[in-house]
DNA sequence: CTGAAAGCGCTTACAG
DNA sequence: CTGAAAGCGCTTACAG
């Protein structure tokens, strides 16, 4: 039987009172019911399995308790992790996320944007396909909405990510404390801000142990594997392969391993390579790899506390990452995690999705393994 | 200016109608418009940007244009192929998709299936974390809901999937076909019936190969890397790894890579590997992965045209996968794909997704490289 | 503490 | 071809 879903009027029906009181009950206010009443309420609830049409709500109140997330290609590991964590912690508070994949396409992304605000959605997490944000948009449109793991170029919305040049530099730190003296980096693609930001903490990394990066290997590539994988084919035919190299992103690691092994190099005793921005899928590359995680659980928390509490100016919220350590950069034994360990660090568990911080793994910052 | 999103009134005002046809204007019906009058409506909507508020219309109307898309973990990478082929296809026809992450967990699924509902969502594409599927729970709150990539246990859904069995003799042929005589296959738990039908497509390649299966390793392991990672430790250890191997997807197939390489072994050289439904990241494996793949631009097309046309009886469908050629089953050269082709293989360009549909490479049907 | 009533922004018969 | 009006299922002042 496809019966009608029961509305609040078959509600107040059965519990032999007045709609406007069946709200009550159900919104705990605007006034107070009863405690007789309110269980007469409740029970025809139960008893019809009712529950509030989401659409008629939104119409009435403003508010769709319902939330877009915008993002750029969710094929990507990165990606959908950050996906996995804002449903956790939207489906925490009754909250119900819309999600829209822009393809890899700028244009695509603005359409989506543009069907989120018709849809009324009460916030817009966003993470762009570049660095040109719809920033401006979203402002007009009136919409609260906070850039995710991306600055806002325009500076009008709210953002939450980590300071990438500080965690590469904690990055490269840990390659300069495994003795590496040859350390390179392969960034993003030289027009992009984020590509000098992760560059910059190499840098300073360098500098810091009295290295001259002018000396050593700095490559541009596309945030993918195939574009790491053939600048690595390239540098090995050239004879330019850095003993240790710091990548921007997992997947330029992951095109990286590949190439070497394809040319027979050995990760770590040959090359050393280590990430940002690494996920789960970090546990099992071969050989598994080293490098900074995001914590996403935290940062998907406070995207929805400032969505919930628009303010006037842009807020910045800034996260330290976590440097979670595989066998590429060459840590072995009990310093390296093994695969599982690794593949579900920082995962919460679903049992208790309240508290699911995770615990950052101590950085082995003794004395080097190979001296110096 | 955080103006208030303009209505159809204002609509109505700055065209000098009256509400009523705008709303014909912009639904294309029910009743005619003359041009003048349309195009005076028009340019009002182009000049006030309005945008039909879609809360109003689900109330109206009774459809939302919304669908609930519920997965079990959206972190897995054959997952996130299956969202990004659902949202792709959903764009097109101005469609919107809320996704729910179950998160592995059984009731968490029940309950993001009950707030689709109360969601009035037009449609369900559901994905369950177990073989037992809610489908009593949709059957009665009569929402239109296609079972994807899953059999149906109840068999009161609609389904749309591939045939697992077959496409699993395909693959194993295809490593008999490579001269192998002794190919094992690792499957899933024992108490779900996908690990028999993988492992009865398994049994069948080498019935007609004459192979005696009682005479080759089957293991049964979780879909899950770090299952397979064990499985395989163990095999090694007993000296009990097959020359070939088949596995039930590719997380398996990445875990087993991960173990070999651990215990030194080489891949394809003394172990040959292949998987039923892999991904992109089959292109990126050490060695890439040969795998079945799904055809999921079309199956998602099949989704929604399922859900749009509801029927009284549960309606199958089903798909057939392609076989994709890396090199971890042996195959090299101009056979196996190149790394780049194999990780894009079947995606559609976001440019023209209308035509998406992918060109299935050949299976190499002609006589064994190894002989035999 | 309870209820009759206006209003949210649309769709769509129905009358002109 | 065009428009006044009822109704979708809620929320929330307002009056009792």
């Amino acid at each position: 039987m496809p019966a009608r879903r029961p509305t609040r009027a078959d509600v107040a029906r059965e519990a032999g009172t007045s709609e406007a009181v069946v709200s009550y009950v159900l919104n705990d206010g605007p006034r107070p019911v009863a405690a007789a009443t309110r269980k007469k309420v409740v029970d025809a609830v139960a008893k019809l399995g009712y529950r509030p049409n989401r659409a008629a709500q939104a119409l009435a109140n403003g508010r769709t308790g319902t939330y877009g997330l915008v993002l750029p290609n969710i094929t990507n590991a990165f990606i959908s992790e950050i996906a996995h964590a804002i449903e956790l912690e939207a489906f925490g508070s009754e909250k119900v996320i819309i999600v829209g994949d822009s393809a890899d396409s700028h244009e695509r992304e603005l359409k989506l944007l543009k069907s989120l605000v018709a849809e009324h959605v009460d916030g817009i997490i966003y993470m762009g396909v570049t660095e040109r944000l719809h920033s401006d948009f979203l402002r007009e449109a009136g919409v609260p909405a906070v850039i995710f793991t991306r600055a806002d170029s325009d500076g009008v919305l709210d953002t939450v990510r980590i300071d990438e040049t500080r965690e590469v530099f904690a990055l490269t730190r840990h390659m300069l404390w495994h003795g590496y003296r040859d350390v390179g980096m392969l960034t993003g693609p030289v027009n992009m801000s984020n590509s000098t930001w992760r560059a910059d903490g190499w840098i300073q990394a360098l500098g810091e142990a009295n290295i001259d990066p002018e000396s050593q290997v700095v490559g541009h590539a596309a945030y993918s594997r195939g574009a790491a994988y053939d600048w690595t084919l390239e540098q090995v035919k050239r004879h330019r392969m850095p003993r240790a190299l710091v990548t921007g992103n997992e997947r330029q690691a992951v095109g990286v391993l590949a190439a070497l092994n394809d040319c027979g190099l050995h990760v770590p005793d040959d090359v050393a390579v280590c990430a940002l921005n690494g996920t789960a899928d970090s546990g099992y590359t071969i050989p598994s790899l080293t490098s900074i995680r995001q914590p996403f659980s935290e940062m998907a928390r406070e995207v929805f506390r400032l969505l919930d509490t628009p303010a006037d100016e842009p807020r910045k919220a800034e996260f330290r990452g976590d440097l979670v350590i595989g066998k590429s950069c060459g840590c072995a034994g009990t310093l390296g995690m093994d695969r599982k360990t690794l593949a579900s660090w920082g995962t919460p568990d679903p049992a208790n999705l309240d508290s699911s911080a995770g615990v950052a793994p101590a950085e082995g910052a003794g004395t080097s393994p190979t001296g110096a």
